[in-house]
DNA sequence: TAGATTGTTAATCGATTAACAATC
DNA sequence: TAGATTGTTAATCGATTAACAATC
């Protein structure tokens, strides 16, 4: 049996870490599951519950989890002192606007490159606080990633027409994890049991929006 | 009490709509809850259990489903031919990048305007297909939801600084319905309980596949 | 008729919430 | 000590999967 993880848990494990980078507390300040409710949302028994699930047993009767170790605790799942290193297919906005998103610079997760398949993107780079990400031709995607082995991760925002073929062959040059940002449903190739695929459903919160708002007489009051 | 639609539901029909719009069958054609599995990825069990929920029962034993009706169910569902009117706070490069989004269109979602209070902004358009999407300031914002008052629902991509003050004033404003893209989590202001807000994680995919990856030894086998 | 597929109910699975003994 | 807070188990809730009678 595989110990399952959720996308939830990740995600409400990022919040603490977030959260708490935010307070910037001393080092041996002791927080709380009800004051990690009160910032992050996030219920005090939840909080509590994923710690365990996790195996966070750092825990003081009477004072709470000491912010240090917590940090240490809350990093070392998130893998933020290794860091990741990422690249993003399609230099359009989408794969633009991520390559500068803020919060994956918090959680060392970087954008080495992009790549693209319009020439006149090719050469350019996007700039990020100082640094600068290439934008490289799609043909030259296989040389690269055997030039950086340790590359693992792609995240995928290319038009939906190419996707399917795109994955297919990140795929076969090594790549182990993908996050599919079109708006197409794509399968893991056969051949590939060992590599994560995640399509991410960019619309899915504002339909839901749309769908509460338009169907307001439909829902029955408490 | 309520009838509660999850995002997951609003998700799937979402891909049977869009699966069913790319495969343009004809209009008398039945489709089988097995063959939306195939094309989707959702399984023959979650499509009828999801039609079932949502009261669609319009399948004909040993066929299937008409697409032109299923196309109807799924359409009023999703609100399509009413469609949805939305505003962008927000013009940096992820603001422009979801009011190009494909699938926005497909929805019959519509921004509107962007708003930001960068005067280098201020002024310029979004073009979309022939289209082009005025970038106001901010400060015109109350104005022109006065001169809208259908408009509802507001995309929130400022830096998350100032993101629970403009959420504020957003629902001061009259907005029914905010997805928020910033990476704070964002309360709902104690006066207005009719409003409903997303906390839109985006890159919360993503943090999943890195700690697949690098948590692979800790992950037991089957 | 025999086979296929729906609509619906029941069973299972997973995630959240509640409860509480332990103890600082 | 009394009060507070953890770690952990149990109860609840919700979502998915399985099963199957109905029937075209």
């Amino acid at each position: 049996m595989k110990k399952k993880i959720s996308l939830r848990v990740i995600r409400r494990i990022s919040f603490y870490y977030e959260a708490l980078l935010k307070l910037n507390l001393p080092d041996d300040y002791y927080i709380s599951s009800t004051q990690l409710e009160e910032i992050t949302g996030v219920s005090c028994n939840q909080v509590r519950q994923d710690f365990f699930y996790l195996g966070i047993s750092i825990g003081k009767q009477k004072k709470g989890y000491q912010v240090k170790k917590l940090f240490k605790e809350l990093k070392k799942i998130l893998s933020i002192d290794t860091g990741a290193d990422v690249i993003v297919i399609g230099a359009g906005r989408l794969g633009r606007a991520l390559s500068e998103y803020k919060l994956f610079k918090v959680r060392n997760i970087n954008v080495r490159a992009l790549f693209d398949i319009k020439e006149d993107l090719v050469g350019h780079f996007v700039h990020i606080k100082g640094e600068e990400i290439p934008i490289y031709h799609i043909d030259t995607l296989e040389e690269y990633l055997k030039e950086h082995p340790n590359y693992k991760i792609a995240l995928l925002t290319v038009p939906e027409q190419s996707a399917q073929m795109l994955l297919d062959k990140l795929v076969s040059y090594g790549i182990k994890g993908i996050v599919n940002f079109t708006p197409r449903i794509l399968k893991r190739p056969d051949s590939a049991a060992d590599v994560q695929i995640v399509n991410d459903c960019i619309g899915a919160s504002l339909y839901k929006i749309v769908y509460q708002i338009y169907h307001q007489d439909k829902i029955l009051q408490d």
